[in-house]
DNA sequence: TTGAAAGCGCTAACAG
DNA sequence: CTGTTAGCGCTTTCAA
């Protein structure tokens, strides 16, 4: 039969806990309890297990622990994409969080496109994900059954409506828009446009919008004196709207974006057509990404904090994991940045 | 005893491929064959298996599946942060491609710590990643023998040096450095300076600046009129890099930095200290990212295709996985992109 | 407190 | 071409 070698490394390489339970002198389930800290070893022993371990550089088989607890301690995360650090920040947060507690972080893009998330969504759920970080509320009907039948907990992040049960970390997007609204109408301005995203399939770009408009409508400015377009998000994608807008008549004099990356293609488009800013327009923008720094001039915009809410949708899920808690809003704040790129309405100091 | 229901969905809500099997009526062993594509199985059989799976709405457990099979179609990639676009990029581009070919992505930050590297690579081949993608070419030995003895393939990116029987996928960084300085030795310059982010475990940072270094040497251009800065990875860290710069003297005329983040925080403190670039001194960045056009003046920068990588890296573990190829070395062309931030020496036209 | 032993769900020899 | 059988490495009853 020549089963040969029975000793760690000399098969596959790879040290298993049988060989750490051999070094230690114990069985395999004792080292198993001490390894997973379980409270019933003796002092001795564990000291022994501890040491064998990592001498050997023990490093446990996940799909062994996985197919034996049902536990793989492993996350999906899908963003729309990760070309913009607004999403690529939260992942950075919610992965380093997690691996704190020895959660690994399997990642996934949809390109805005909800089919896809639900593609991406039964991809995860069969790699045996114990949760899901989603973006937004808003999703393909047969993600959410799907999630619920698989017994996989969703996490929403960048929104913070709840639905029922259900796990949200974000931020008031309709607040945030009404915000701005508000900062530009105190600045005296009258005609306003905006740059909306995409709004189909994006319940944030949506409620941003929606708010937007809210507060200038109380404020009683005329639907005729705003327009709001939508553009993919682009630089390109802004700084073609931003043409548009200055070409509708009467001029807006206050621009919202719904994003940096837009506000920056609008500002560019700006700089190219020979358009003060903010002297002709004002121009905000939405996320306070680095890039609002370094534009001329510098943008003014509304923080998200992406990262915390990476961090916070990790404490949500261990929580959620610990079954402490089934039912998680955090909402965290966001403010307003004021910088160079807005200004009074009608201060037009032509260039 | 009471084992009660053993129909699927009564217990766990899971269906498994057991149930999968008694539904069409053959053993587990022929379910298994036509769910993996196994040729030998009869066209009937074969139907009966496909219906039942759909039926039922089976997903294969991973975890079993990885257990047995040793394939886990997992990949893990380590980079130092996802804060920077040109990682997230490359990640970006290895997701996609990856996904195309079912594999999924596990992703973890190393925060330019080679210690925490190390620590992530373990972790990863717990999780049972087939291959693991790496940046650059130097590591903790640690880490590569514990890849050898894994049996996990490394695929190193942002460099094309090539170990034996490696896999690597990136840019020749030296050439890339000569080429930067060859540009600034043709607009005259005479006395230089570099801000080389952190070459301590990074050997592109070091690489780069050899290369300029080694081509200025070339040129006859003196030790004394070159002067070398390291600065972390950060607008901030440019930017303080700048001022040393600028106060030494005679001052530098041309300055390389090697990232265009770093380029952005020298352009930056240029502004605030009111000195003219190009006309006091010209910068070039290196990556060639989004704020590059956006900053004023545009960066003259080194395009560095980062998404490409990512999808050649995808590419090469594809083929890496089909044994057919067990050492590659892909070469991606980079180029000088000459926007604004750089023009001849001596062009001081004082602001 | 510890060890022996039974699987988790699946795949891959090996027979038939 | 199909079924039987043995585990993959680990956790977890169940006894001792």
């Amino acid at each position: 039969m020549a089963k040969a070698s029975r000793n760690p490394a000399a098969d596959t390489g790879v040290v298993k806990l049988k060989d750490v339970a051999l070094l230690a002198g114990c069985s395999v389930a004792t080292a198993s309890r001490v390894l997973n800290g379980h409270p019933t070893v003796g002092p001795a022993e564990k000291q022994r297990v501890l040491a064998a371990a990592i001498q050997l550089g023990y490093v446990p088989n996940n799909s062994a622990r996985a197919l034996r607890s049902q536990n793989t301690s492993l996350v999906g995360v899908i963003i729309p994409t990760l070309d913009h650090a607004i999403y690529a920040k939260m992942v950075s947060g919610l992965q380093e969080r997690l691996a704190q507690h020895g959660k690994s972080v399997i990642i996934s893009t949809s390109d805005y496109d909800l089919e896809q998330e639900r593609i991406q969504t039964r991809l995860l759920v069969g790699r045996g994900v114990e949760s899901i970080v989603l973006v937004g509320l808003e999703h393909h009907p047969d993600t959410l059954e799907y999630l619920r039948r698989a017994g996989v907990a969703p996490v929403f992040t960048y929104t913070c409506e709840l639905g029922l049960g259900a796990v949200a970390v974000g931020l008031d997007n309709r607040l945030a828009g009404a915000t701005v609204a508000g900062f530009l109408l105190e600045l005296g301005h009258k005609r306003f446009g905006m740059v909306a995203g995409v709004t189909r399939g994006n319940d944030r770009a949506t409620q941003r919008r929606d708010g937007f408009l809210a507060r200038l409508g109380e404020a009683g400015v005329p639907a005729s004196d705003i327009v709001v377009l939508e553009a993919p998000y682009k630089i390109d994608g802004g700084a073609a709207a931003m043409r548009s807008l200055m070409q509708t008549h009467p001029r807006p004099t206050a621009i919202f974006c719904g994003s940096d990356i837009l506000a920056v293609g609008a500002i560019k488009y700006c700089h190219v057509a020979g358009i003060a800013v903010p002297g002709e327009v004002s121009v905000v923008g939405f996320d306070n990404l680095e890039i609002a720094e370094l534009v001329t001039p510098e943008l003014t915009t509304l923080n998200v904090p992406a990262r915390e809410m990476g961090e916070a949708a990790a404490d949500a899920l261990i929580r959620l994991g610990e079954k402490k808690e089934t039912s998680i809003a955090t909402e965290l704040p966001t403010r307003l940045i004021v910088r160079d790129s807005t200004g009074p309405a009608g201060s037009a100091s032509r260039k």
